[in-house]
DNA sequence: CCGATACGCATTTTT
DNA sequence: TGCGTATCGG
């Protein structure tokens, strides 16, 4: 299986392939083939005598990891592909700190801590310091400390700067350094890091202990990064600790579409990267594959009024599609009407599917009004960006159990489960319980185990439920290495009570719950299961807890067999693509957002993310405003976007009566003149109501939210066989003893494949199989789920 | 210890 | 407006 690079490339993404000399920057414009440029390069070292576990590969998101080692798997074979060092930069990161925790004063098992986690650590710690609470927002805080981590800086750096200090007192909070330090410290205590940490320890582990640097720097042969302009300067500096020797070094990305700089990502990174690497090769993929000429015109003539930007020019040798359709509507219901014509009719003169069609918008607060105008056509949709499935409640109340019996000392675990189910453990004891574990600086639990060691007062039957408590989860650790995830898992979901406590009586809400809790369970047999078929015995709790403390990841839209409209924000859809994309709330303080204020940079990003979204859109896109929005409560008066005047007109189809370029200052200050007058105020404007609007039926809606559940990865695809699933050390399957080189099969998890080779017999017997789109797997055929269809 | 009510607040969110 | 947190009363 060799592949040829000269014909499946084109001549700059074949450049930029089989370039190794030394560092590379691939800037790829949107549509470009970036991830063909990374999974051709990645296959093309191997090739060249690069070993699978010496390239050290760094996403952003599973999703591009999973998608990338897919095809990667397709390439080379499965075989090779696993080895590959291949995963999000927290990740991949988590997995060393774990090898080497050690070093820096953690055990592997630390807690992962979510945003959640320590935000509510440190409001602890601001009760705690009698800070007040209006003045010191937790979330405030956390964004500063996390901002001071992802600049690498610890609270000794922080405390010691002049710069940081001057900036908390302009925001009257010069308390910010010692909340810093002590929320630092209180990790520790609990064996615990937030996302941050994961970078800031990474560095510090490699900056204190070069011999521990120069073992990865020396394994990491090659190291390549994607969507460089979203790194921040932690991540930067990792990569650059372990490649400053070798060189070896290749990222990609795109400039044009660095838009998270409000969770640090710095787009200088990629702008200055040639600064940094000084014998950088710089290659553009310029050619854009996914949209008509028309709409790389118009967003190359969007980006251009950008100053900070790596200068490129994309095109597009497809075919030159129709002007982007620009709609004026009189409120933001009509605008959802239009929007949901417009779809209507395209699917009548052109055939296109639900599916051909996304929403974007800046806020997820405009879904609302999309949703309703949607639902009264009887339109399917489905809405991206709700909690996602480790966000509910029973489901974090379960993990934090899981947490506490990997990791005792996980302070927010404890205090999450120290009463839930209630025991009547109170916020008094739980009170008395903290301040003796700060005084002696010992965890919550080492507190819990020794009461009277630690100077706690309390009373005797408060003594007794402690050591209840202590008592049960003592008894989940011993299982610890004993049983699997699966085993235990349940174990602790029905003797702490959790299952009582749930189906205590079947309201709607408690059976919802229940179902996450199936839903829980279910996840931790697969898990246990795809591991076990994979001949990998023996999963741990621990195991199953490191796996989903870094998953965001929801149910992501693969599911293209169902034929619905797509809504999300600009955001979320980056990376993503659809036939005919409607970007909406093109007003000024909407798009661009009212906090980019008169903040240049904060402006060019606005402006960036419009460039996402317009190029998401393959064969028509169209923008829209509202002249009037309900927003907080009030109707608001709104004027178009500034961003509308910066595409050339030329590639836009304006509404008849409105010609942008010229008059839209004319009319805002119209507008704004009748505003202040008080003229309009007193008599709220008229909703238009086109006549679709109230002669259609209200029909009982069949679209869903989609609900975000267990990421794919976990997740058995449902049997027809009812939710009763038995453990899987009980379930060998049947009939599948005999199977024969050639047949087809049919996997629950990998689809269709033929069976290649068999090896062994019995229980032992395992056989590889070429599956069509996941590549080439190994199964044990006791524990395998597939059925032969050939 | 839970429920009702009040208050305040409000982009975007890969991990 | 509408949600999440804070506080008080039974």
């Amino acid at each position: 299986m060799s592949i040829n690079y000269k014909t499946e490339l084109n001549e700059s993404q074949f450049q930029a392939v089989t370039y190794d000399q030394g560092p590379s920057l691939v800037i790829a414009g949107a549509g470009s083939g970036k991830t063909r440029v990374l999974t051709y390069k990645i296959a093309y070292l191997l090739e060249n005598g690069y070993q699978p576990w010496s390239i050290l590969a760094l996403t952003f998101t599973n999703k591009a990891a999973r998608e990338m080692k897919e095809r990667i798997a397709k390439q080379v074979g499965t075989e090779r592909a696993r080895y590959l060092w291949m995963g999000t930069f927290h990740s991949i990161f988590s997995r060393i700190l774990r090898a080497e925790a050690t070093y820096i004063g953690f055990t592997s098992q630390f807690t992962i801590y979510d945003a959640t986690d320590s935000k509510s650590m440190i409001r602890s710690i601001i009760k705690e310091m009698g800070l007040d609470e209006k003045t010191y927002k937790p979330g405030t805080v956390q964004s500063r400390i996390s901002n001071a981590k992802n600049h690498l800086i610890t609270p000794t750096g922080y405390a010691a700067s002049r710069e940081a200090y001057e900036s908390d007192m302009a925001v009257r909070m010069p308390a910010i350094r010692d909340i810093y330090n002590r929320y630092w410290e209180r990790c520790r205590q609990s064996n615990a890091m937030d996302f941050d940490d994961l970078l800031v320890y990474t560095y510090l582990l490699f900056r204190d202990f070069p011999e521990v640097l120069a073992r990865y720097s020396e394994q990491f042969r090659y190291v390549l990064v994607d969507e460089y302009q979203d790194t921040n300067y932690a991540q930067h500096s990792i990569v650059l600790q372990l490649t400053k020797e070798s060189q070896k070094v290749c990222v990609v990305g795109d400039d044009a579409q660095s838009i998270y700089s409000f969770r640090g990502a710095n787009i200088d990174n990629i702008l200055y990267f040639t600064k940094v690497y000084p014998n950088t090769q710089v290659f553009k993929l310029e050619q854009n594959y996914r949209s008509t000429q028309t709409i790389v015109r118009a967003a190359n003539s969007l980006i251009e009024k950008n100053e900070r930007q790596i200068r490129k020019e994309v095109f597009s040798e497809k075919e030159k599609g129709e002007p982007i359709g620009v709609f004026q509507a009189y409120s933001d219901v009509e605008e959802g009407e239009i929007v949901a014509n417009k779809i209507a009719e395209l699917r009548r003169k052109n055939g296109y599917e639900y599916a051909d069609f996304a929403i974007l918008y800046r806020t997820n607060a405009q879904s609302r009004i999309f949703e309703e105008a949607l639902r009264k056509r009887t339109m399917p949709y489905k809405i991206y960006g709700g909690l996602s499935f480790y966000q509910r409640k029973e489901i974090k109340d379960a993990i934090a159990y899981f947490r506490l019996v990997v990791n005792p000392n996980d302070e927010e675990a404890f205090k999450r489960i120290i009463n839930y189910p209630a025991r009547g453990i109170g916020a008094t004891t739980i009170g008395k319980i903290t301040s003796a574990a700060n005084d002696n600086e010992v965890s919550l639990w080492t507190v819990l185990c020794e009461p009277l060691k630690y100077g706690v007062n309390i009373a005797k039957s408060t003594h007794t439920k402690l050591q209840d408590f202590r008592m049960l989860v003592e008894s989940f650790i011993t299982d610890l290495s004993g049983k699997n995830a699966y085993e235990l898992g349940t174990n602790i979901i029905r003797r702490t009570g959790i299952i009582n406590d749930i189906c205590s009586d079947n309201s709607p809400e408690n059976l919802s719950r229940k179902e996450n809790i199936e839903e829980l369970v279910n996840g931790m047999n697969d898990f246990c299961a795809l591991r076990l078929e994979e001949g990998n015995p023996n999963i741990l709790l621990s195991d199953f807890l490191s796996e989903i403390s870094l998953l965001t990841d929801e149910e992501s839209g693969q599911t293209d067999d169902d034929a619905k409209v797509t809504l999300m924000t600009v955001h979320s859809a980056k990376g993503l693509e659809f036939k005919n994309v409607f970007v909406v709330g093109m007003e000024e303080n909407l798009f661009p957002s009212s906090m980019a204020g008169d903040s240049p940079r904060a402006m060019e990003e606005e402006r960036r993310l419009f460039y996402v979204a317009i190029t998401r859109a393959e064969e028509h896109c169209f923008l829209s405003y509202a002249k009037t929005r309900f927003r907080y409560g009030k109707m608001e008066f709104g004027s178009p976007s500034r961003f509308l005047r910066d595409i050339d007109t030329h590639y836009l189809s304006l509404p008849h009566e409105e010609r942008i370029n010229r008059s839209v200052n004319e009319r805002a200050d119209h507008f704004r003149r009748e505003i202040e007058g008080g003229f309009i105020r007193s008599t709220p404007p008229q909703l238009s109501s086109p006549s679709s609007y109230s002669t259609f039926q209200k029909s009982k809606d069949k679209e869903q939210i989609i609900s975000p559940s267990l990421p794919r990865h976990l997740k058995r695809i449902p049997t027809t066989e009812n939710e009763n699933q038995p453990p899987v050390s009980s379930t060998p399957s049947t009939s599948h003893r005999n199977v024969r080189i050639g047949q087809i099969i049919e996997h629950e998890r990998f689809g269709v494949g033929e069976v290649i080779k068999v090896d062994g017999i019995g229980d032992n017997a395992k056989a590889t199989i070429h599956f069509k789109n996941a590549g080439n797997k190994q199964l044990l055929l006791r524990f395998a789920r597939f059925k032969v269809i050939e």
